[in-house]
DNA sequence: TCAAAACTAGACAGACCTGTCTGTATGTTC
DNA sequence: GAACATACAGACAGGTCTGTCTAGTTTTGA
């Protein structure tokens, strides 16, 4: 297979891909028409079924995409960081810009749970590997921050952990409903006043 | 307008009402047709449209009811605890029945969050109107425990209401998205790590 | 008793949905 | 230049959706 022929295929598949995704997130999963990601992709309908054996397939690939991007976006901002107190604040701190932008609509694996009943679906694992995935830097982050320096002793890093969970979550899920920012600012005080300001 | 009259029309459209508020938690908005709602309530099609215009009216109806019902359940939560600091932590307390429920499938007025993008809509205000009713009972709250006892005389009640509110949004989607109740124990953890345990 | 109101069943319009299929064009590989 | 993969356009099947409408029946209230 020559280099031409891998590039000519994939872009048709990550037009797609990129198109969905962002419709998904906009408008809804069971909103959105097959036929107008195929419209505003460029494709042909036979070239999509050719990518995707079906709508469902597109979305959990969609979501795969949105969780790998989110991951990189956290880390990025663990590693723009290096005061340990940053490191682990940065996480919460990386939601505000992105609660900013005018396409926030909230969290998408938390509208995969909506449009999504089943919980057992392929569709919502996708939604709890994402979290889980968080919850494993935040851990990480929290140790740090603890074995930083005698002020953050007296705090259980893993406990910390998931007191942060918590507040993460909140703070999106609360960003939606209000279709604010002021949830974030909240929840990072709610750290704050946790780790000790 | 007699009792009996008034009591048959409603009790059609009461019926509308309960099936459609169970149909639309469980399954989502989108995903339930009108029909499905007229078969199982057992009305005519025409009856059904004689008492709401349309199915977007249905749903903004159907969320009220829910509204109401879920600030009683807060209230009745709050009324049975004497202490302050249990009456503080009902709200979030009462959480973890109701996830244990098979039914749970967090709040559905995240649900209509996503089902609906649209921010300024009828629809999406009767969440952000329970938010802000929730959080004006957690306010008076946190004000009665912080003039409680001495121990509580260093917190700040209305940032302590913040916290609470994060901490509640965050159990809510934490849980749906596990299909857990852990999410809701750690939120009370966390609020008890907060105003000391 | 009788008119008005509210109910019943269900056909229907018109739009949308996913997924299949036919047929053609293009470009690469051997 | 034959074989192949991949792209294209778009008709089509078979089903769903919301909302309208007709027509007949029951209930209600004065």
């Amino acid at each position: 297979m020559s280099t031409a022929k891998k590039i000519s295929a994939s872009s048709a598949r990550e037009r797609i891909l990129e198109v969905a995704t962002d419709l998904f997130y906009r408008q809804g999963y069971r909103a959105t028409g097959i036929n107008e990601v195929i419209d505003k992709s460029g494709v042909a309908k036979a070239t999509f079924y050719n990518h995707f054996p079906s709508k469902d397939e597109l979305y959990e690939a969609s979501l795969n995409i949105l969780s790998e991007n989110e991951l990189r976006y956290v880390d990025d901002g663990i590693n723009a960081a290096t005061e340990p107190r940053e490191r682990f604040l940065s996480v919460l701190k990386w939601l505000k810009p992105w609660a900013t932008e005018t396409n926030f609509r909230g969290c998408a694996f938390l509208h995969a749970a909506t449009e999504v009943p089943n919980a057992e679906s392929k569709i919502r694992k996708v939604g709890t590997r994402l979290y889980d995935s968080i919850r494993s830097r935040v851990e990480r982050l929290a140790k740090e921050l603890v074995s930083s320096d005698q002020a953050y002793q007296h705090l259980d890093a893993k406990k910390l952990a998931s007191d942060y969970m918590v507040a993460f979550a909140g703070a999106v899920s609360q960003a939606e409903i209000y279709h604010a920012v002021w949830p974030i600012e909240q929840a990072i005080e709610t750290i704050e006043r946790l780790i000790g300001e």
